[in-house]
DNA sequence: AGAATTCCGACCATAGTGCTCGGGAATCAA
DNA sequence: TTGATTCCCGAGCACTATGGTCGGAATTCT
């Protein structure tokens, strides 16, 4: 292509993203009731069952889920569905929320010479905040009760 | 690249983005004081000239900034500083703040057939929301005058 | 006229996205 | 023990986005 101007969308979070969280949610909402398998999710969800394979992987190596092989096995939450965020999967599949790399999560980077001079670094570092207390405020148990009702009426 | 591991980080915001930022600090900084010339910028803020011509055009399509051509020519803010937020130039060269498409800007898009049933929408709503409020929070003025001041001391 | 500078569009290399496919290993049931 | 089920693992692949470069036209100032 070319100097193109048809920039997509900002913040836009991936099908990683996008597919993970409504396992997460699918798996919240079976708490308690056993290993779901990843046939099950893909079918209720509908989404490529491979795919999911390769995305429960990040998740199951995060400590997010936990994996039962064989007939009858699948996948279940590995903590209570209260006790993990939106934040949590989100970074696991999407990597840490750092707008840009002089604005990491945790530590306070000073890679950057410009720093001191740097007029826009305040931008990225209140982003990264308010993106993550966004997320981390949201609980699985939350968003898997929320659909339970139907009223999904949000204000603008 | 396989089934990798190193999602490399969210919400990044590209040199887009980062580099336009910086270039309208840079004008906001110069405001009233005659055209600057993209080579000053590219100069000051050590950037890819070329590039910045890019970015630069995106910008004056969106009417954030006007272009002067010839000799003595250059580049100013088509408003006062304090009347441009980091969300205007982050639309024009990143696109709408959009997590998702059914979570699009200004018009609740009801294009998701399994909208009712979605336990995560409301996690990308509430980041839409989020994002927009902090980033429409800032404005140009402010972003040029915090880094005259050398006190870049930001509380985690 | 000549220099400066914006404007315009083509081109290109690399990496990320969004999958598919094939096969191995564990577990359960008949 | 055989087979079905399911997780687990890694390769491959088409497409798009990213992050630029380059050459040249048009405009304006001196």
């Amino acid at each position: 292509m070319l100097g193109n101007q048809t920039t997509p969308a900002a913040f836009h979070v991936s099908t990683r993203g996008e597919y993970g969280m409504r396992l997460m949610v699918d798996l919240a909402r079976h708490y308690g009731g056993g290993s779901v398998s990843l046939h099950a999710v893909a079918e209720r969800e509908e989404l490529p069952e491979a795919y999911l394979e390769q995305l429960v992987a990040i998740l199951r190596k995060a400590g997010l889920v936990l994996g039962k092989r064989g007939a009858g096995g699948g996948y279940t939450l590995a903590r209570e569905p209260a006790a993990i965020t939106a934040g949590d999967v989100v970074r696991a599949l999407e990597g840490p929320i750092e707008p840009q790399v002089c604005t990491a999560e945790g530590d306070p980077v000073f890679n950057c010479v410009r720093e001191q001079r740097c007029g826009t670094r305040l931008v990225w570092l209140k982003l990264q905040s308010t993106i993550a207390t966004a997320l981390d405020g949201m609980t699985l148990a939350e968003l898997a009760r929320q659909t339970q009702q139907q009223d999904v009426t949000v204000a603008p």
